[in-house]
DNA sequence: TCTTCCAGGTAGTAT
DNA sequence: ATACTACGTGGAAGA
């Protein structure tokens, strides 16, 4: 069975669809009402509302509202769930490093869904800062002519430099690759590694674009600035809106 | 009525629900079989699996596997979502800043349902970081005897600013506050303020601790460190936990 | 485990 | 709308 239902379970029968979920390692879905207390590294009250509480068998714990991405509240994978009232149902989350327990009374509980998933896919992702990278050293006259990647990941002192190279001149070169539009904080951390190198190093920000302030703060500390397309940015995504549109 | 279930829905019962779930301000759950493509700021392929797909009234997407507390694929809050094509079974959300869009593709639906959710009340989170400022503005002297604190999210050519104030002998200070232990960034980013301004500024790291690396800068650019521990840190966490444990 | 940094980050606030 | 920063950030990769 791939899934099951429970229309107004009450408190035992949620505890036994949970014992399910852990033993077949399936989904425990609830839309209840119920109040959320956190405590750890803040804490938190939610007072008494309508939300839908999902379990997930690594021991995720997600509360969600009818708004927003981020969950209300939540506990990330690894922590250890359990039901440890009936009266109010009241479900448990603890983790340790950082410590720090969720706990979840329910009042009425409109339904449960214990959902088993079978799910071998890895999600593909394309255009990630490494994808970059991976272009730059592909084709480094992107950068400049004459520019010679030589190490990804190169550490310094101040860090990790994500492409260290050399320019037609020889001198060195560290790249700090920026997938998005960037401000002060990219700059700062260019300098950072550009100062923490003994040599006479240059600095350049890969980046679509700046900030004002990000460009004023580049000048300043005598760094520089590329942008550099990455090869899907003009294609597919404009393509698929217009598709859309015209689906209307 | 709080809520819907249907079971094994066909495109157009899917449809239906889905037109209600908008007109009446109620999110959709989907436990189904599906693919997901995404295209925008980068662009993802997610192969056949099942998964719960959540769509909320304000245009949130959400695409949950029974892994991680992150969603493999969502759209953020105002996206257009709307059900495309029945054959097969074909969800889109599209948002304009950035563009963006996601696909949906639904093979077999295992189950769908409609929960209209009640739900007034606002989270209440203590712990926060303006909650210490707030702690510094009332109690300065943990930070050392004489501080006058001045003002909060004070603006330079660098950024804001968190604590502006004043130490026993009048020269100025930059507090930078940081609710968990720190690392090289922190460092930069105070580093960054304490440079942007011309008078002579102590800068100092309000953080419950740092890794070597942060202290090394921090010694690097003459500036200080201190830790405050939060009104809360050492009270309700560990009580709670001691009363989880004891409840075995 | 800790450090460090990216992320389709998201969310909030001020301009 | 953009700019800037915090977040119970989460998650990954390397030491």
């Amino acid at each position: 069975m791939r899934y099951r239902l429970s229309e107004h379970p009450d408190a035992e029968t949620v505890d036994t669809l949970f014992g399910e979920a852990k033993r077949r390692s399936a989904c425990l879905g609830l839309f209840t009402e119920c109040t959320v207390e956190y405590d750890g590294r803040a804490s938190s009250s939610l007072a008494s509302g309508d939300r839908f509480v999902m379990y997930k068998p690594d021991g995720t714990i997600l509360v969600h509202t009818d708004e927003d991405r981020t969950p209300q509240n939540w506990q990330p994978p690894g922590a250890t769930v359990q039901i440890t009232d009936h009266e109010p149902l009241t479900i448990t989350a603890i983790r340790m490093n950082p410590e720090e327990v969720i706990t979840i009374r329910c009042g009425e509980v409109y339904f449960a869904s214990l959902m088993r998933m079978n799910d071998d896919a890895t999600l593909s992702l394309r255009g990630s800062e490494s994808d970059l990278r991976d272009l730059l050293f592909d084709q480094p006259s992107l950068i400049e002519d004459g520019f010679r990647p030589r190490k990804r990941e190169h550490e310094t002192p101040a860090g990790p430099v994500d492409v260290w190279g050399y320019d037609a001149d020889g001198q060195p070169v560290i790249l700090e690759l920026k997938r998005r539009r960037s401000g002060p904080d990219a700059v700062s951390q260019l300098r950072r590694y550009v100062e923490s190198v003994d040599s006479d190093v240059r600095g350049i920000l890969i980046a679509p674009s700046l900030t004002d302030r990000a460009k004023q703060l580049l000048n300043e500390f005598d760094l520089e600035w590329r942008t550099v397309e990455p090869p899907e940015a003009d294609t597919s995504p404009h393509r698929s809106l217009d598709e859309f549109g015209s689906e209307q």
